[in-house]
DNA sequence: GTAAGCCTTGACGCGGACGTCAAGGCAAGA
DNA sequence: TCTTGCCTTGACGTCCGCGTCAAGGCTTAC
């Protein structure tokens, strides 16, 4: 399997294979032609990769998910490594949603605030018979 | 008032201000050196806008707020303008809190999963006698 | 032979909010 | 006068995950 063909069956560019390599993080063979090869494992582990992505993991994060499946282990998770990185991310979203959550209070009291203040800005929200 | 003085009183630097300026957020009169010149005002606009910033606000957001203050109401969100940037800003909030949580939980459910199977992963937290 | 469609490397662009020099001007105290 | 410390503009660097040319080589079909 050729470049073109893997980024196809993983939903990905290129462009996006070839950075990964040169981060190597996901390495290729090379055919006579200097064309890179690429197998079932490398689409294995590329699907890793871009789940990973996909949850707003860092490049660098999915390393040990990559190595963990290259180790020859069933899953990219299936060490402790990886755990690790489940474990950090989960501390690092905790702390983000807390965050968010806190200005979103902050930025609705302000509305509130500010609504009861400006004349045409408090659209009525009535409570009765509404679908909200 | 000069920029050096500016910036620290708003806990910030002045290259924050140039930039600003460069964004034509907060322009400054110049002094007979060429020196910018700021009063008690444009103390209060660049308040706001590290209040907003802090909140997660882009640059461009914060602008219906300076615009607001510069136009003599008593609040930077003292105007329509501003109240809807807070009620887009709400939506991206709740977009984004609920994504996270998704993905909290998804992670959360990953964690759990692979701890099971990996030995020297599940770290032992005990349903009795804990503090958690 | 030639056109199309793959592939190669190299290198600059992007977005956002600045950080960090570099080279020089201006002001104030000793 | 000299030093110190503020100020000026200009311009490149940072982070991250790629996008987007550019210039050229290989392969395949016709």
């Amino acid at each position: 399997m050729r470049i073109g063909e893997l980024a196809a069956r993983a939903g990905t560019t290129t462009r996006t294979l070839r950075y990964y390599e040169s981060r190597g993080l996901l390495p290729a063979r090379r055919g006579d032609n200097g064309y890179r090869t690429y197998d079932e494992e490398d689409l294995k582990l590329l699907r890793q990769i871009r789940t990973l992505q996909d949850f707003g993991f860092d490049l660098e994060e999915t390393r040990p998910f990559v190595e963990c499946l290259r180790a020859g282990h069933p899953e990219g998770d299936s060490c402790p490594a990886s755990l690790v990185v489940y474990r950090r991310k989960l501390a690092e979203l905790d702390t983000l949603i807390e965050q968010l959550t806190s200005v979103r209070a902050q930025v609705a009291a302000q509305l509130t605030r500010a609504e009861a203040a400006v004349p045409g800005g408090p659209e009525p929200k009535c409570e009765l018979g509404g679908h909200g």
